[in-house]
DNA sequence: AAAAAAGTAGGAATGATTATCACTTTCATT
DNA sequence: AATGAAAGTGATAATCATTCCTACTTTTTT
């Protein structure tokens, strides 16, 4: 693993949060200011083939990324973006015993009204 | 609602599939031959806005559309990519109990390998 | 029919992501 | 320690779905 691979997930471990390839780079950049966007997008791509990082991929915004790979799923506010952790809603034996059929896995996004942005109102 | 919408709108309810705004422009044009790319996606997204379509965002791939829009949820083939109808695998209110917070709706994409592809091994 | 409003075609622009490539770094082997 | 292969990097260019822009056309209103 190279080091711009370990403070990359560095980053991703350091706090739970949801940052895109940008934000990671930013804060890569505090510990290694040379590194380059590309190597960012790269290893995070690398780091979800060894399911070390789970991508969350957005509708309508960039991509964001998650450190933390135990099974959970996604509540994302429709007007911040921010993404919250909620436990799994989903279980791929439950899916495959409806539709019967193997199921690969899922993607599962729930959408919501933040407190904070609904306190803005 | 313009011809083009019509047209649009037409394409996406004459059978039961999910094309991309590629896809809908070449059917379209079989009937208007000057139909514009954007003019496809400025009316998909009238008709997302209006509830008479619905997208499906993919992940690797564009999007797809739905002229039915029905509550049900969607199976997506890892290999072709193909998309299937299946009944609503979740409710917004099992979701809000589960979640003790109020949803606007949600996204569940189930992954699976579809016959045909899992034949061609 | 004129004026205003809405919609269109075509092409340029946008922006996230990926590919490319010359250049390092790593590291096992001599 | 030198070497050579393999893997990784930074910088930049390319890609490609989608959106934006603008002059033009169609529709609606008065």
């Amino acid at each position: 693993m190279s080091r711009q691979k370990e403070v990359i997930l560095g980053v991703l471990r350091a706090q739970r949060f949801h940052p895109t390839a940008d934000e990671i780079l930013l804060r890569a950049r505090q510990r290694m200011p040379a590194l380059a966007l590309g190597t960012v997008y790269r290893n995070l791509k690398a780091l979800c083939d060894e399911k070390k990082v789970r991508r969350i991929p957005m509708e309508d915004a960039p991509d964001r990324y998650d450190g933390f790979v135990e099974p959970h799923d996604h509540l994302v506010c429709t007007v911040c973006g921010k993404v919250y952790d909620v436990p799994p809603l989903q279980s791929k034996e439950a899916l495959e015993a409806k539709l019967a059929t193997r199921v690969d896995g899922y993607e599962l996004k729930v959408y919501f009204t933040c407190p904070k942005c609904q306190a803005k109102n």
